[in-house]
DNA sequence: GTCTATATGGCGATAGAC
DNA sequence: GTCTATCGCCATATAGAC
């Protein structure tokens, strides 16, 4: 390339701004103090991506990939209904206890520009119905509970995402304000949800 | 009173507010909107609450008192653990069907302010250690399942907030964004998760 | 490509007439 | 109590030198 610096500089435009839109949101950041966590001029934000809107866009399709990414493997398993649901929470509580701002970030974008989000979902090909299916199939053979999949898979993702939107809340009101404490709290959830979820749907053989 | 309009116009801006702070956060909105909503002028907003601050915590306080009403009624009732959970799940659902901004809102104050939001726990005097006692008296008495209570209530408040939290999203991708089947499957939630928790935790007489 | 300096506009907040 | 007018600040965005 014959610009040297181009790729390490827009690498640390996207990584300041990434820590920073997560933390305060697109209304609440400041181009500014992106500027200052990439260590470099606030006008080099603007020349390479032009607006703060097309900044934060970018962002949000960079975050947006991570969350959605093992889907796919946790569904074409062949493997019983336990264990998949089992590597699903686990997989997906590890994904949050590494990036605890992302609910909160993704869960203020869903209301903030729901047209956006639309066509980050379009371009990302992501289709529930892989999994609902599965879900329908091991409801059939007899190995879950008869319910509709999309309860299921709402169930799921609740029980998985909401601890970490709520965790100031949760962490002042269960935990006295005990970081730790939640933190624990937190990566326990990874086997007390799946065996909610397990006793709640599994079909015992007779 | 002396002044016959202090409370009509006091009142009119905090309905004014509620609907754009609920909608936008605080963040998101501008006195003049909240002024346009109400029908008066900018000025007069700040006349009446200073600064955006004020009338923004004013319209926090307000809000939240209306989401944590009627868990008292529920833990000192004597019915059976059935009851009380489905009487829980179905007022809890029942007020966010009403209030669906609800959810969002609570949660970017979450994490925008905690330390303002452990004040207004505070003065609303919320003690969940009646619930958990209630919970761990039921455990005991061999009528559900031994866990950890403090799992037990924020399993229940997963199930029941973060459907309507993540509406935008769950509608477009379960339901082609159908808002009347989304809807609809909010109110089926009054049973689900009922079900869905109940047959998790409850014993069955052997 | 990167910087300094500045234009431009929007918003919270206040002054002051009525 | 309610309005118009305006101040002062801060944030996005651009101009222009290097």
């Amino acid at each position: 390339m014959s610009e040297i610096k181009k790729d390490n500089t827009e690498e640390k435009i996207l990584n300041a701004a990434q820590a920073v839109f997560i933390q305060k949101g697109m209304d609440g950041s400041r181009m500014q103090e992106i500027a200052d966590h990439a260590g470099i001029n606030k006008a080099l934000v603007h020349y390479y991506f032009r607006t703060k809107q097309k900044l934060y866009e970018a962002i949000f399709r960079k975050v947006f990939k991570q969350i959605f990414p093992k889907i796919e493997t946790f569904i074409l398993s062949d493997q019983p209904i336990e264990e998949k649901l089992t590597i699903f929470i686990e997989n997906y509580i590890d994904v949050l206890l590494k990036n605890p701002y992302l609910p909160t970030f993704i869960l203020k974008e869903i209301n903030r520009d729901p047209e956006f989000l639309a066509s980050v979902l379009k371009s990302q090909g992501i289709h529930p119905n892989q999994i609902f299916e599965m879900f329908e199939r091991e409801m059939e053979d007899g190995k879950i509970r008869k319910m509709d999949p999309r309860e299921l898979l709402v169930n799921l993702l609740s029980l998985s995402i909401f601890p970490f939107a709520a965790k100031p809340l949760m962490q002042l009101m269960l935990f006295e304000n005990d970081k730790k404490a939640y933190k624990q709290f937190l990566q326990n959830r990874k086997t007390t949800v799946q065996e909610f979820v397990l006793n709640s749907i599994l079909l015992k053989d007779k």
